[in-house]
DNA sequence: ATAAAACCTCAAGTTAAGTTGGGGTAAAGT
DNA sequence: ACTTTACCCCAACTTAACTTGAGGTTTTAT
């Protein structure tokens, strides 16, 4: 027998923050976004499943693959009923994403292969480099944005 | 004998940016943040010199790394005299990012080797899963953003 | 019982890299 | 000469992913 919701969600917008590392203010954002729910206590207050814990790990993982939390939606929502991705669901997801890391990493690659050709030929030329082309023959499949870590190393 | 400022600078604005593939905006944009400059004429209309030609196919080269505007200026500013790069320099820029560009590509490639031992595992959860992990283990030197195309490959 | 900690909503601010638009001037084409 | 086209400046808007703050309520701890 299903326990009911109100049973079900214990945890705290705090204690959520906390064990995942974020901030309140942003499981309020991603709710509002659509990409976590809550319910709500007597008193107005958010309370979360445990597997609210598990959606954020794959979002945090996803965004560290340079995927958008429109996309992440998104691809939750391919999933049967919208849940929160089990494993053979995270096992689908992380195949896709995988690929789109792989476009990433090639692109990159190519990038800095030309880059190593150019430098000390001095080529660097509008519409002859290959570094400077805007229809970006380097982007054979085409890539997404990849936003990282902020430990940027400075040039 | 060296010419003056007034007879090197002839190229207008909409030259510049139809040379280039931008926008005019982009521009002025540039020039406030001190990427490139410009003289004026009698009518207060920019006019440049045709190094900019130069100049602008080094920011977008570096942009399309993922460098940021800021560290392309930057990396500007350690130019004698702020010049525009010439072949030298450009080898000295561009050994820089491309060393940025490695470390990006490790970066990505640890992340899409932790995802294949991920796939099937299931693991994903917090604190222990390579790819949750707020400490970000896989940086060992640190990247920095990289914001790529638009042809976005979706997942 | 009371005070502190946690929570609520909603609006506005932040950064990057530009873009858009309005109102007005300059240069170019015919 | 006159009309387009190009240019000027400035302010405000755009997107993503959040953060900050104000003013008020609920829980928890003492």
């Amino acid at each position: 027998m299903m326990k009911n919701n109100l049973e079900e969600a214990k945890l705290t917008v705090g204690k959520v923050a906390k064990r995942c590392g974020v901030k309140v203010s942003t499981l309020h954002f991603y709710e509002e976004k659509g990409l976590i729910r809550s319910w709500r206590n007597q008193g107005n207050q958010r309370r979360y499943k445990a597997e609210v814990l598990r959606r954020i790990s794959v979002i945090k993982a996803a965004q560290k693959m340079g995927i958008s939390l429109q996309e992440i939606k998104e691809a939750f929502a391919t999933l049967p009923n919208n849940r929160t991705p089990d494993t053979k669901d995270w096992e689908k997801l992380a195949s896709n994403w995988r690929e789109n890391l792989t476009t990433r990493i090639h692109y990159l690659e190519n990038l800095r292969d030309y880059l190593s050709g150019c430098i000390g030929c001095g080529c660097l030329s509008l519409n002859h480099c290959p570094l400077y082309n805007k229809d970006d023959e380097l982007a054979a499949e085409g890539v997404g944005p990849v936003i990282l870590d902020r430990k940027v190393k400075k040039v």
